[in-house]
DNA sequence: TCATTATTGAAACAGTCGTACCATATACTC
DNA sequence: GAGTATATGGTACGACTGTTTCAATAATGA
């Protein structure tokens, strides 16, 4: 008995809290304007989360499955060269909609480079990536077991992804990439 | 007459902040506990810096400045196969010694991805690099304009650092590097 | 000694932070 | 209606932030 608790609402917080967080960046988050954004208080986003440090744990986790959903369903079909699979991986993650993504990604990165042990899963999230490239990629690995060119090839595009970031370059960069492409091709 | 300024107490009072900036990270820089490691006082960091944001500014140039120092010091010759300068490159950029230098460097760029208007200067710390590499890789580069390689390159080495850094596997990354030179080497 | 300039300490200010406490309102069963 | 559990608002606490204010000290040249 009692008032029924609505497990939809902290749904929807994490929700509207995960397109702030995106939209405004992990570093300087608090509670209050979080707060005052999401039309809630700092009150209720304890009372959903237990503590800061959990939301952002949660928010992160929701970021995560958001952008392995749209990888899943949008990422290009592993088909053709492997200059069009790579410029479709390319264009898919360096597009301006992905910006958002990149920039958690990013600061999610450094952040855990200064405190390690709140991110217990960091090389796991880096590794994940593996799984599907080492698909997109097999005809140009050594074997089924191979590592290494999917680390090759993510780490282009990480490194890529940094340089255009940073200098907005985009034709440069895309350029950077079909040089790699015609690399990996021989 | 009266007393006669002294420069060298900010110079040395820079050189430990930069110490400690690079030990400690830029996120959570807080001028009384960093006071308190340089056995001053905040109001001696704000009357020889003026603003936490000029000392941070300060802090930034110093660390490029040391940077730049040890890079033009310390990089193996370009001499030698493709294999073997791009191998020294990596060898001096991702031994543990430039481990405080690399995080700096990741937390300066995603702080620059939500603030860009605190770097004016993001994209030309990039793109600085070319000079450098666009020597040394002169001859797998298609003419003495060609800024392609050396943005693969240093995306390569980025990338791998960025996967080093969050990962820890050096073998997976190292291996990654030379299968990358072995691509370039044709 | 004295004026002058640089340096430094101590304390306070106005603000923000995450969080805890206390009351109240709401929605349900009985 | 009472009873009960969930959901909220309001407020305040203690700790921290960068910065300012006021006063004192130190080192020089005259």
């Amino acid at each position: 008995m009692g008032r029924p608790a609505d497990p939809a609402r902290r749904d929807r917080t994490l929700a509207r809290a995960t397109d702030y967080v995106l939209a405004h960046g992990l570093a300087g988050l608090s509670l209050r304007p979080l707060a005052a954004a999401l039309e809630t208080s700092p009150r209720m986003l304890l009372y959903d989360f237990g503590s800061k440090q959990e939301l952002v744990a949660a928010v992160l986790a929701e970021a995560r499955r958001r952008g392995a959903v749209r990888l899943a369903g949008q990422l290009p079909a592993a088909t053709g060269s492997v200059q069009e699979r790579l410029r479709g991986i390319w264009a898919w993650i360096s597009a301006d909609e992905r910006a958002p993504f990149v920039r958690l990604f990013f600061e999610v990165h450094a952040d855990g480079l200064v405190h390690p042990e709140n991110y217990p899963d960091q090389g796991q999230a880096i590794t994940d990536w593996f799984d599907t490239l080492g698909a997109t990629f097999r005809d140009v690995s050594t074997g089924p077991e191979d590592t290494v060119t999917p680390t090759l090839v993510m780490a282009v595009v990480r490194g890529l992804l940094f340089d255009l970031t940073a200098t907005g370059d985009r034709h440069r960069t895309d350029r950077a990439l079909d040089r790699f492409a015609g690399l990996l091709r021989q």
